[in-house]
DNA sequence: AGAGTTATTTTGACTAATCAAAATAGTTGG
DNA sequence: CCAACTATTTTGATTAGTCAAAATAACTCT
């Protein structure tokens, strides 16, 4: 079985290459990781050697077809347990990443399609990501975000990509969930302020940066 | 944070010293751990350090009252998690052991408070295994086995106590599960045999080691 | 094209956990 | 009471994962 550092690896490298085909730059994986960049490269050659990527040196690194594999089930594991959290447990969502870093590692696949039963095998986690199915299928729709929808159209946050407590409790308290609807009322790139109107009168702004955090689709 | 290595050396010191007082040889540690004696050795040293556990060379180890704090602990999340997986997700119990083997590790202490409100606060695991309360405290009651109480009486299995997967199989197959009653008909101890009556007129014989993992007590 | 900046890799060292095999202490039977 | 056996400890290696710092490659800007 792959140990707890090749599951995280794994993982994140499938998260930085949006899509699939890119390679992943080192510094962006190391910083993931929260490692020195050394110590990815020494990663990264280990796992190259055992076929679950493949290294370009000074380029960066690609999942393989048996890399992908496994980062997808630790992804669905995190993302079921997350669900299982919140809905099963009533935990905040700003606190189940943390959890679910750790459980994703520990949960075995039978416990996992157990869940995945108990929870009506739902196609997105509390954030709104979506759940990669048993398969290795993962929806991989692209969104607007609050920085770059047109403004004055009526939307719907589908996701929020953002995993820190800080950020997802802001978020909450300002009606910012997926599902919530609202609208962009004013957009100022220079000074990078974005302010939203929400249906029940409420107002509220934000940094460009915080806002491209969050996905939305249009509502009519 | 203790490691997961520390955390399942100090449950099993904890298993292994009955009630809490006797000093644990190094062998039996080493073999409940699957790893060879040195392994043990240089490990408790290094817990002795930590102040986690009382060596005493050639003798033995005993938990001090941190080391039996954390123990306490595992062990509650091992059996909560026990708990949660038969009753919550239908789990076979012959199989949730090793699940909560590797779950333990991963279950925060908030999350275990969630899950033993889900639960109802249960007293005992699917095994009839004791759960620690939140508080450290457990219940040490002891009981009578198959290989040792009367015969003839009529009795109520209160607890089996052998993880092993066959032998939950095949306990569960012969209706030997906590709550069952039952009566012994027989037991021989140079055969090593003992009989055993069921109530909807069933018999089953097993040898006396088996029999010293049913625990029962006895019922009017 | 060369200098400087940035990203990545290499090297050397460390910790936690483990095993194999040799050394030692303790116990026991004649 | 000593030889033999058993349990435990010691010693010397190994593996996975990590960091610090030096070396190197690649890119950028004039
Ligand atoms: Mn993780
Ligand atoms: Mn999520
Ligand atoms: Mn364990
Ligand atoms: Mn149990």
């Amino acid at each position: 079985m792959a140990t707890v550092a090749v599951e995280n690896y794994l993982k994140h490298v499938l998260l930085l290459s949006d899509g699939a085909e890119e390679l992943v730059p080192m510094g962006s994986l190391a910083a993931a990781l929260a490692v020195v960049p050394g110590t990815a490269t020494a990663m990264v050659k280990a796992l190259a050697d055992d076929g679950l990527l493949e290294h370009q040196p000074r380029l960066g690194v690609r999942l393989t077809t048996r890399g992908r594999r496994i980062a997808l089930n630790v992804l669905r594991k995190h993302r079921l347990v997350e669900t299982f959290l919140v809905e099963t447990l009533k935990m905040d969502w700003s606190k189940v990443h943390a959890e679910a870093e750790q459980l994703e590692h520990a949960v075995s696949d039978e416990v996992l399609d157990r869940l995945d039963a108990l929870l009506g095998h739902p196609r997105q986690d509390p954030h709104g990501d979506p759940i990669p199915s048993r398969a290795g299928k993962i929806d991989s729709q692209v969104y607007a975000t609050l920085a770059t929808c047109a403004t004055g159209r009526r939307l719907r946050i589908v996701r929020v990509t953002e995993q820190s407590e800080e950020f997802l409790r802001f978020a909450e308290g300002s009606g910012l969930r997926p599902g919530a609807e609202l609208s962009v009322t004013e957009r100022n790139l220079v000074s990078g302020l974005v302010a939203l109107d929400r249906p029940d009168g409420g107002t509220v702004a934000l940094g460009v940066a915080a806002a491209g955090k969050i996905l939305v689709e249009p509502r009519g």
